[in-house]
DNA sequence: AACTATTTATAAGA
DNA sequence: TTCTTATAAATAGTT
């Protein structure tokens, strides 16, 4: 169509083929318009010049609507669109819910600090003044339990310290009677003996004794100190 | 182009019109492809007749690649893609941080009700007893103040209606007084006078005042009782 | 699907 | 780019 025959490749003159795209791509897009007029089809033509420019028509100017049946079509890659769209829906319903009960419980929390009082009730005063009063009785009871339970554990500890002691001081003494009952002998038979190292023999396997019971006592001291400190830690004030 | 003119509407004729629709199809496909070829340029054509049948040309026979560079262009909806996986990954984020906030108000707010204490040390449990005391207090003391206030208002009504007795009181002696002096006037001037209406004629005098006053302390002590009435509510249990 | 009269598109030139 | 115009191409109606 034109004034001479057109052979089907690249046009090597870059004047030429600027004009022919710029005259057939207005012949396409009209022709594009006209069918899907026409014979009811749904179109969508996308066309990129050499330079990058893009021209396209679509019927009823929804590019997006046919591309997604396209993919639909073709890819199914619709599928993964909705299905994203769905959990994203999803989402913003629980992340209402969320904030919602973040809020409540905030709210909540701050009467049960004794904050934001003047908007309740008597009522309502009363009611949380007996759960605070139950809750802090939980807690006192727990409170001396836990203390209970240390002081009998320093108690039980005391006692085992002390039996130790005795038993101890016992070995000691009966050492010391065996060496004097020994030097006697020593002395009775032989008077040339020299003494001096019974002060040493004796004193290892004292401490050997004792090392076996000593390390748990001063555990449980450490953890009563550290029970009994001052109040500091306040991860319950993270709001 | 063809035996005669064609107007730019839907083609009504079934018949004719799928055929028109194979025909300009074909031609359309072609001129695409010409174009493409011609003028170095990237096309992409997507027709769907009217039954839903595809019908595709795309320059290089790839489809997804002009209309992924299509997207890219045209709307910048890639980059809103972006935004919104972006937004999504943001709302992951800031669903598990509500989450946990939930869980660690949820588990403060079991410590302030006494319960599971059982994982607390001595130090916490003392910690939760002096801000529960604390509470506790500043409960009490706004519970004090209503109270105070409550009794104050029923004081004053009660002072108020006194009052109002009092001036009741006081007018009907006033009437009576004078009603003797002029029964006594009558009686003196004239002896058939009829006394017996005069028992009724004082009485409405005295409704009409007491009317203003009495509607008011009958509310205030509505409020009260109301206000004392045994614990019930519970929106502080929601969780 | 093929034919063909006609319309339409467009290459070349201005 | 646009207009003109000669001509190729497309296609409506027909077979």
């Amino acid at each position: 169509m034109g004034r001479g025959r057109v052979q089907l490749k690249r046009i090597e003159n870059k004047i030429n083929r600027q004009v022919t795209f710029s005259k057939r791509k207005a012949g396409l897009l009209k022709k594009a318009h006209e069918i899907s007029v026409l014979c009811d089809a749904e179109v969508a033509l996308i066309v990129f010049s050499q330079k990058g420019k893009l021209f396209e028509y679509a019927t009823d100017s929804c590019m997006e609507k046919i591309l997604e049946r396209h993919e639909r079509y073709a890819y199914a890659e619709r599928q993964l669109v909705e299905k994203e769209s769905e959990i994203q829906g999803n989402w913003t319903i629980e992340y209402t819910r969320l904030k919602a009960k973040i809020d409540l419980l905030q709210r909540n929390h701050r009467n049960y600090t004794g904050e934001d009082l003047a908007s309740m009730s008597l009522k309502e005063l009363q009611r949380l003044e007996q759960q605070l009063d139950t809750a802090l009785k939980n807690i006192r009871t727990r409170r001396n339990q836990l203390m209970y339970e240390a002081i009998s554990e320093l108690q039980k500890q005391e006692k085992g310290i002390k039996e130790q002691n005795n038993m101890l001081e016992k070995k000691i003494k009966e050492k010391e009677k065996a060496t004097v009952q020994q030097v006697a002998q020593w002395e009775q038979s032989n008077y040339r003996v020299d003494t001096s190292f019974l002060q040493q023999q004796p004193l290892p396997t004292l401490n050997i004794g004792g090392n076996y019971h000593q390390e748990a006592p001063e555990l449980g001291r450490n953890e009563l100190d550290l029970t009994l400190e001052p109040l500091y830690s306040s991860h319950l004030r993270c709001f």
